[in-house]
DNA sequence: GTATAGTGGGACATAATATGTCACACCGGG
DNA sequence: CCCGGTGTGACATATTATGTCCCACTATAC
């Protein structure tokens, strides 16, 4: 996209939302014409009142005029509706896919921002802060978070900034040692995400080798105890979305399991879950925390993940989560509508 | 100026505002940085609540940090910045002219339009059109309004179109009869905008050449008198500007005027009165109507005309109407601020 | 040391704007 | 003749922008 728009849409990131809309107020009256305001509201979707308000403007602007058979182009509407097709197509295309992947994904939203984080590693960035905006929008005073490890959501807890809205909010790691480097463990992001938003946290003590005995009087720990409860009763969830394989050599799985996960063909990773390719579970990591039964009793459910190289592995994980929010970029984006 | 740019303009044109606004506050902030909100609302001109708001939001776009030294711009603040120089200057070149014309005219507002009237006679119509929402934004309910003649007031009285804020105004034409062409006489031209705008109107039917004792008795003629009364009571005084020998001869005015009009170096003309270069009324068309001397009483004075052809016109009558607003096209704006 | 003038940020009432929801007058075709 | 479409006006309400305070904090000058 050329640095222009850029810059438009970061001064007025609005303006494309109006833009459309106009657009495609032009654009349905050019093949309907004439029609009445009614008719096109039930067509386009939106309330009847906030139709006549962009169309008294574009009358205003001498786009179209209205009669009492309807409205219709003007001549220099006409024109403006050509100047425009092809920007829109390209200025828009990210909207395009948002809404390409909620349809596919059958999500109730998707968020893409530009680039591909496989190869510019400040797109990872710009994920998390779009990841940190939805945040906000969706969060309450007092609400729990389930933060889950890895390197993108290190780039959300990096992008996280302190708000009126995330008052006396409560971040929680999403699930116990996974055996991730210090570094991309869902404790670390924890506590770093809650210091930059100024907000308060509680961390998950478990060592990853555990035998079971020792796993279950651990629970029973008061201390330990606690923190599960607080995860248990969490408003969201936020985490990404590994490739398997990729996930599994990170993690130093031991071989057998590690087995395991390429003989059931494991295309994706989330919180400690092996997914195949049509969603089904086919391996976990066992530790406590939130387990996948409980995502669908989570208000806001948050999937971070991008790069063309992830695709397979989001449209994967997707199918089991018809009610996540995803954050992804446009690499990824693509790869998945092109498929 | 882009095609693209011009139909961003048409689908949104208060997008120019805010993006000048944003982009001098942002340059403001590179060249005073670290600055504080008051000191840049008060140097900028603005409130600081509404500053602050835009700070919000630029800080939300990652354009600009904060911290108790004050504000400056981040890296990608910077970027920004310069991908929008060049292109700024081009968008709001329209600004700049108008304020460039109203500093050099002590006016309190210009308006400029695109294009050149002398080349495109297509801009004339948007002069027109600009006149029109000028009109609309002065004019109250039972205002009356005095229309001039001419060719660009004809454009004006074409792009007119009902409106609310148009109930109840009443159109007189400015003067009596000038010399014109039935279709550039004010007659005409106030007929046709008021049948455009659905508001009601008066003519004053003064023939062109009348003895000194026929005009006399006319002017106490009660059809004719009341005409003239409407007229001094009037809030609105709409007209255009001509390049005075055009317009002497356009009326066929007699070799012995017009010698009188070259010999003393008239320029331009308005309303049937002719300037020289330093706005002396050095001839004036005999005829009842509103005189010169009524303008400074009136609320609304709009003057109209555009063309590189008629900036010294232009520049030469505005030297007398330091309360009047001037509607003009590009080409006549930048010869102005050229010269 | 302290006084001071600057900083950003929170809070709240009010103005301005957008929107939802009606009713009305009109016109053309069954 | 009426019925279903048209645009337009009107008004209450939700939403947003703005004006006007205040506060805690921190550099800096004294």
């Amino acid at each position: 996209m050329e640095p222009l728009v850029e810059a438009l849409k970061k001064l007025s990131p609005d303006l494309l939302d109006v833009m459309q809309k106009r657009y495609e107020i032009l654009h349905s009256i050019s093949l309907m014409a004439p029609i009445g305001r009614r008719a096109l509201a039930a067509s386009l979707g939106m309330s009847e009142r906030v139709l006549r308000s962009e169309t008294e403007f574009l009358k205003g602007q001498n786009l179209l005029s209205a009669d009492v058979s309807g409205m219709r182009l003007t001549e220099e509407g006409h024109e403006l509706l050509h100047t425009l097709h092809d920007w829109m197509r390209e200025a828009l295309g990210l909207k395009e896919l948002e809404a390409a992947l909620q349809r596919k994904l059958g999500i109730p939203r998707a968020i893409v921002v530009a680039g591909d984080s496989d190869r510019s590693p400040w797109v990872k960035k710009e994920m998390g802060r779009a990841c940190v905006a939805c945040m906000k929008e969706l969060l309450e005073p007092g609400d729990i978070v389930a933060v889950a490890g890895g390197t993108t959501m290190a780039a959300v807890a990096e992008m996280m900034t302190p708000d009126a809205k995330l008052r006396d909010v409560l971040f929680v790691p999403a699930r116990g040692g996974l055996g991730e480097d210090v570094e991309n463990q869902a404790n670390t992001i924890c506590a770093k995400m809650a210091e930059k938003a100024m907000g308060r946290y509680r961390l998950l003590h478990v060592p990853d080798q555990l035998s079971d005995e020792a796993h279950a009087s651990l629970v029973e720990e008061p201390a330990v105890k606690e923190v599960l409860e607080l995860i248990q009763s969490c408003r969201m969830v936020v985490h990404g979305i590994g490739d398997a394989v990729t996930m599994a050599k990170r993690r130093k799985t031991p071989p057998a399991e590690m087995g395991n996960i390429i003989a059931r063909h494991a295309v994706a990773e989330a919180f400690g879950y092996y997914f195949n390719e049509y969603g089904d579970v086919v391996h976990k990591v066992k530790t406590v925390g939130i387990q996948l039964e409980h995502l669908p009793h989570v208000e806001h459910v948050i999937a971070v993940a991008g790069g063309a190289s992830k695709a397979k592995a989001i449209r994967a994980y997707m199918k089991r989560a018809p009610h996540s929010l995803l954050v992804t970029d446009e690499g990824a984006a693509k790869a998945f509508v092109g498929e």
